[in-house]
DNA sequence: GGGAATTGGTTAGCATACTAACCAATTTGG
DNA sequence: CCAAATTGGTTAGTATGCTAACCAATTCCC
């Protein structure tokens, strides 16, 4: 039993870090309607200044897709956020920062950077290089090689639908003369 | 502008850092049937070497009582746990380890340490203390009077009784409960 | 002794994350 | 040019965490 006993080990302490940092910044955000995934997800839309869509999104927060869409339908209930398909692409959905966030967004920026002010005082700027570089290589090495069999995913799926006659019917859908009359409801 | 404009602060990266540890390790224990949250009440479990209640748990692995109780469940239903009431105290449920939990345990407790290590190669051991310590004083300045007068009756009090280390104790269970955790650990 | 406070546990409802499976649109390759 | 593969987005179901509100048992204290 060499460290099996050790309760406090580097992961539950880093488990446990992130949750209190995360639980303290969401009380500090919550008067303003926020909490840290939407305010991050703003601040990503912020800093690209200009619209994203949710695959971008999905990659600069580091979730998977299913998570992002409903985080928007939160943040789009809550008119943080509009959405609205693409014109080059009708496949993608641009999300665009809604004036309500526009206008607030510098406060929370603010907010953040203040609390992360405060939990670093007094520790040297050495031992938060340090940290930091510790954190970026354990990062590294988790999630290497854990990204396998992903595009496998659809493939068994589209096989085991040829076995339903029904749901084949791919190519009935009214190619050219629809694009035009779609997109002519936005702009 | 300091670090606003600075996407990956300390906050991301350690967000994103036991993000990834806890996939990771997720990854490796799904074949046994288990997850961080599951192997985390097993290993206190058996560190513990004698039931445990669940507001105990719950204090050692850092969550809210809630949160246990359908973890809890979980573990039941599978047959990890099992649940007894207790003797002395009506209110009380003893956590016990189930047969199959012990059998493995070991097996368990190897795969997150192998993970550990192969986290940690290369990284001098004077940076992991820095990070442990970096870590630790920012958890406990996160931690620190977030649990306010906010209708939560039982957390403050708990709180402040844990500041002089050795918290009340009623005298007709004659257990030895309230392990202060997160003082320990690091050296 | 007995009312008030505290404590252990639960339920309900929500937030945030995941995987699996799917549709619709676009791109690719033969 | 067209069938297949890829890509953007969604839905369904589950896991894990939270707070609020509550019961029942116990302890505190006058």
């Amino acid at each position: 039993m060499s460290d099996g006993d050790r309760v406090e080990t580097l992961g539950h302490l880093l488990h446990g870090t992130a949750r209190a940092w995360r639980q303290k910044l969401d009380e500090r955000l919550k008067p303003m309607g926020l909490s840290q995934a939407k305010w991050r997800t703003l601040m990503h839309l912020s800093i690209a200044q200009e619209p994203l869509t949710q695959a971008e999104i999905a990659a600069r927060l580091g979730v998977e897709e299913p998570t992002v869409v409903t985080l928007l339908h939160r943040l789009e209930r809550e008119a943080w956020i509009t959405r609205t398909s693409s014109p080059h692409d009708r496949r993608c959905k641009m999300v665009l920062l809604g004036r309500r966030a526009q206008r607030v967004i510098a406060q929370i920026n603010a907010t953040a950077e203040k609390l992360r002010h405060e939990l670093f005082a007094g520790i040297p700027e050495s031992d938060l290089q340090t940290c930091m570089r510790v954190l970026a290589r354990i990062r590294e090495r988790a999630e290497k090689g854990e990204r396998r069999e992903t595009s496998t995913r659809r493939h068994a799926a589209r096989v085991l639908a040829e076995h339903n006659g029904q749901a084949k019917r791919r190519h009935s859908i009214p190619r050219k003369s629809a694009i035009s009359r779609r997109d002519g409801g936005l702009k």
